[in-house]
DNA sequence: CGGAACCTTGATGCACCTCAAGCATGGTGG
DNA sequence: CCACCATGCTTGAGGTGCATCAAGGTTCCG
């Protein structure tokens, strides 16, 4: 539960190189030149293994490095005082997680790993040395970081005006999209996570969320089974989140 | 209830300087040294004025400078495809507007005067080569980005998991506490958005809205006279929020 | 093989939306 | 300066989308 900064058993004698990394065209050395790929490979040095369940960070612990998720899935969640929880994303392959913590040196939601999954470890101080150096980087960490902020007001607009069916048909299609940037299929997917973490990040119920898929399902738009989902009419969710089909 | 420091009586629009603004402290410039500080005065050249209803920048327009509020208030305005709205935040002075446009060098929202208001215009490539320069410069920044997503993800928590009550809580007890840093009441304030736009920022109908404030009052908890808001009872706020209170 | 975690589906209730009507406020021009 | 009108606010009545409660099914894994 408690997460473990340097994995004592695991020997990483692999050092991690962007400059070899097959998702440095997604990640953080977009539009690097190769000298710059070099110093990022010097800084970006550890990779840590995350078992499904495992957390990289938690809510109040010290920020010290970003993670990009090398391989895997996982979600990030925020609490309320009360207990209630917010799943408020979730990350794959080429995704920063940690930002949120840059604003109070501490982090402010937990980071879980979905699946097995590795990250590579990006240590706060350095790339905030490295970025006064490259402009580049400086630059495409300022995009990421504002790509974020973009992300999250879709996500507020998501769940401040649309219905349920909207909310799933959007929720899809973005999952996707960004799936199909790294190569996979664009009407075939595996969902990583349960109805209820789908719920909350949605601000649904899973029973909710479960009818949902039923619906479309029966609607014939997509193909649902557990998690597998097959998405047999792209169209149709388009046409779902835009309104057009209410 | 609007704070002007230096009544501008002559065309003021000339000479901006961060080191002499009384929001030096809540601004981009926390913690800078004063030479860093007279850079900063060289950057942020221009002021300019911004009546109620007109707009800083439109959702599609290229990107090129933030905005920080020097006096009055805006809300910041994200839009679907099919027309529906959303407000994704209320800034008020010494609050940057305008993060959202460095991710894809155009602007993703409209940022709209509540009122009549000045801004500093801060030119984004200007303040990325100064930022390469002044570490504490870099770091607040990226600071100011962090708080801003971190922000963003109350606000889903809000918006996907509290009820009408305690999301009108919330936000005036956000509202307060940023007022409060700004040297005015935590007890009385005066709206500068529509029920409507309270509702778009939290998910619900301006009916809604209003209901609500009427409840707060027959609760002893808030005195509404349209915009003006006494609050009463703080600490019930506190535990309507925490849903200590149903 | 048995249990835990997850998913589906049905019945019922309620929080909030929708529609509607009337009131308050402030800006504008005669 | 006042009358007028547009805009915004309040309140009521009724409807609905989703939550809640409940029961059973499926899948995975030790």
């Amino acid at each position: 539960m408690t997460q473990e900064t340097a994995p004592p058993s695991r020997l990483e004698a692999l050092k991690v190189a962007c400059s070899a990394c097959n998702l440095r065209e997604l990640c953080l050395p977009v539009g690097l030149t190769d000298d710059e790929m070099l110093s990022l490979d010097d800084m970006v040095s550890t990779r840590r293994s995350v078992k499904r369940g495992e957390s990289i960070f938690h809510a109040g612990d010290p920020f010290a490095a970003l993670y990009a998720v090398r391989t895997g899935f996982f979600k990030t969640v925020v609490s309320a005082s009360d207990g209630r929880e917010q799943v408020t994303g979730f990350q794959m392959a080429g995704e920063l997680i940690g930002l949120d913590g840059i604003s109070t040196d501490r982090h402010s939601c937990d980071a879980v790993a979905l699946e097995d999954s590795q990250v590579c470890m990006i240590p706060y101080g350095q790339l905030e040395s490295l970025s006064r150096e490259f402009t580049l980087l400086q630059h495409q960490f300022h995009k990421i970081m504002s790509r974020e902020i973009v992300r999250d007001h879709g996500v507020m607009l998501l769940l401040g005006s649309m219905r349920a069916e909207e909310r799933l048909a959007a929720f899809l299609l973005n999952l996707t999209q960004r799936l199909q940037a790294r190569g996979f299929s664009a009407s075939a997917l595996v969902l990583r996570m349960t109805r209820e973490e789908i719920g909350s990040y949605l601000g649904l119920k899973l029973e909710t969320v479960s009818r949902t898929f039923s619906k479309f399902q029966e609607e014939g738009i997509l193909e649902v089974k557990q998690r597998d989902i097959r998405i047999i009419e792209q169209s149709a969710l388009q046409r779902v989140v835009n309104g057009t089909s209410a």
